[in-house]
DNA sequence: TATGAATGAGCGTTCATTCAT
DNA sequence: AATGAATGAACGCTCATTCAT
């Protein structure tokens, strides 16, 4: 469920030398979240390799674009992220409430991120992948808190998960570094705007 | 009030040579412009030049930095922005009315400059300049007609001019190019939950 | 007759387990052959190792260089080919009219062959066996055609076999892929120029 | 006539400063001679830049492609070969005699040029330029010696200016390197070919 | 013996920036 | 003041080859 190249019978039939692979691969994982950090997901295929001591080859084996290293670092999250929605509509008072509450989930998410929310929304081609992955995680589980929402008559229906998600993607941007910019209220109106006058 | 460089006194004072360096000045904007529209603001410097005619350091002795020149090229807009809020304030019905309607200049503004709003929001040092022209114009702005809307009791008053032209900004990332993102639909979001709860 | 690696007395010596070796010497050649149409034969090693469902090592192990996988995919046709120079020489109405076909099928193995006639000339270190090994089956049997006509004086006797197959060999280097250009016909003309002026 | 990129008054109207980007453009065209003696033509462009003490800019900048450096490189001798085609069918015995002669140049004129020969055939795009320099001056001069000779019912008609070419270009390939190939005499054999069987 | 993960030299290419003319 | 030639750091990427398992 999380780690995506295996399958969940992994452990009785992969070949023992995997064993080297895995620790490899999670490796340049951890090199990949700490340079993730430090300088954003744009940084230099070679910071990677050197953060994580092994080749530049090495990386482009595991993950042949920068967007599948990525998702690779940042898979666990988006899940959780995405189970989450079901949760929370079970759980929360309203729909409305638990789409907030979701929402926040996701900003969390991005915000910790340094420079994963602009990449989202850059048109350049090879991070399709990685646009693709979110929306296909994510924008369902917000659509259908917008509908059960729009449902009990909370919030109004004329806005689509995708773009909700988006705005909130953009609101994202940048919001670590700047103490004045606080991403998580932003988000909070828009969330609030969307409420139905009544 | 529209050329920055100089100063009011400057017909006085200025050698006689002065034309021909105004003149370059004018097509370096045109040029940019013309650019900036077809290839957004982070176009080559090389590009610029070529549409220009003229050599490569002419546009960095007028534009130290690519913000200068930025905004130059904008300046003129952002000044009516600018100047547009006393006047909304005045003529509309009520602040909130007034905030409203500004912000879509802004935003008018924003999603018609391909990549301007990406570049807003990027810490890359070098935009200071551009950063620091944008708040020192908009956000005082911004500010007194939120400070408005909230003395007449329509708003709530914990959310800072700076903030929510940030929050605008973002939301205008990546606006073209995407059929099914509209900014200007969130950004009305946005701006509706400011909209206290009566 | 076919192996090469291994003496005439092999049989006797070889451990038992050598039958998976040679099942898999043949996967290999199987899958060689294939790619070398596909890609010709500068394809990536791994392509052939990925075709051949082996490992990268085992490629190496069985054939060092890339020279070495060559023969030994082509070491039949060329083997045939050697063999039919004292056939045709023998069934042919004249000694110039054997070489004559000789090239002929000396030609139809180049040109079926994407990119080997290329690699034929390249002076390449490493390509030395492959080199040798074209040299040491055909050049003998190319200069004794060569010299049957000209002991019939069909032909001078300025040109020797080596220069010859190079030439040949040479005008066939790209003959697919340009529809312009067929390499039969050149060849014939070259030929046709051996031909003593009576 | 011989630098295609100034008309032929260019003394009198260029700007003055263009007299060491010239220095510099010839630098580099010495430079890349003798990189492609050393190295053949497809040396890395690394190696040219080392060789002119230059940047690897300066070559993008003139050279944009390596196809246009090499044309530079040979482009007075392409010309002169091309511009004897005529002056030799005027001068010659017959049209025969003026198409061994003018091919003799050509094979002269490749041979000296390590690798050259090569990647005249080698269909990469990014050799187009060059093929078609290559093809635009040479292939109407061989055919117009051919004609000639046709007409002077010295050879058949049955071989196009294009395919003697490639062919005489093939022929030339790895000719330097190889005391035991001389491919003027494989030359001679093929234009030796072409001569009616009267 | 077989595997294929790992390596890293090497390549082409771009472009902001400097500075001689 | 204007030019644009020159620079070279930086980047993404490929692939032959080695070697631990």
């Amino acid at each position: 469920m999380s780690d995506g190249d295996e399958g969940a019978g992994r452990t009785r039939t992969d070949p023992p030398k995997r064993k080297d692979a895995r620790r490899n691969k999670e490796a340049l994982l951890d090199a990949a979240a700490a340079v993730f950090v430090r300088s954003g997901v744009d940084a230099p295929v070679r910071d990677i390799a050197a953060e994580a001591g092994v080749g530049l080859g090495t990386i482009y084996r595991h993950f042949p674009t920068r967007a599948d290293l990525i998702i690779a670092v940042y898979r666990h999250q988006v899940d959780a992220c995405a189970d989450a929605g079901p949760a929370l509509l079970a759980s929360s008072a309203t729909p409305y409430a638990a789409l907030r509450e979701w929402i926040n989930l996701f900003v969390d998410f991005l915000v910790t991120k340094h420079g994963l929310a602009a990449v989202l929304q850059s048109d350049n081609a090879g991070f399709d992948t990685l646009h693709a992955y979110f929306l296909d995680r994510l924008v369902p589980v917000c659509t259908r808190l917008l509908e059960a929402a729009a449902a009990a008559g909370e919030i109004g229906s004329d806005i689509a998960g995708y773009e909700l998600m988006r705005g909130v993607g953009n609101l994202c941007i940048g919001a670590d570094n700047d103490l004045r910019y606080d991403a998580r209220r932003l988000v909070e109106l828009l969330v609030g705007g969307l409420r139905r006058p009544h």
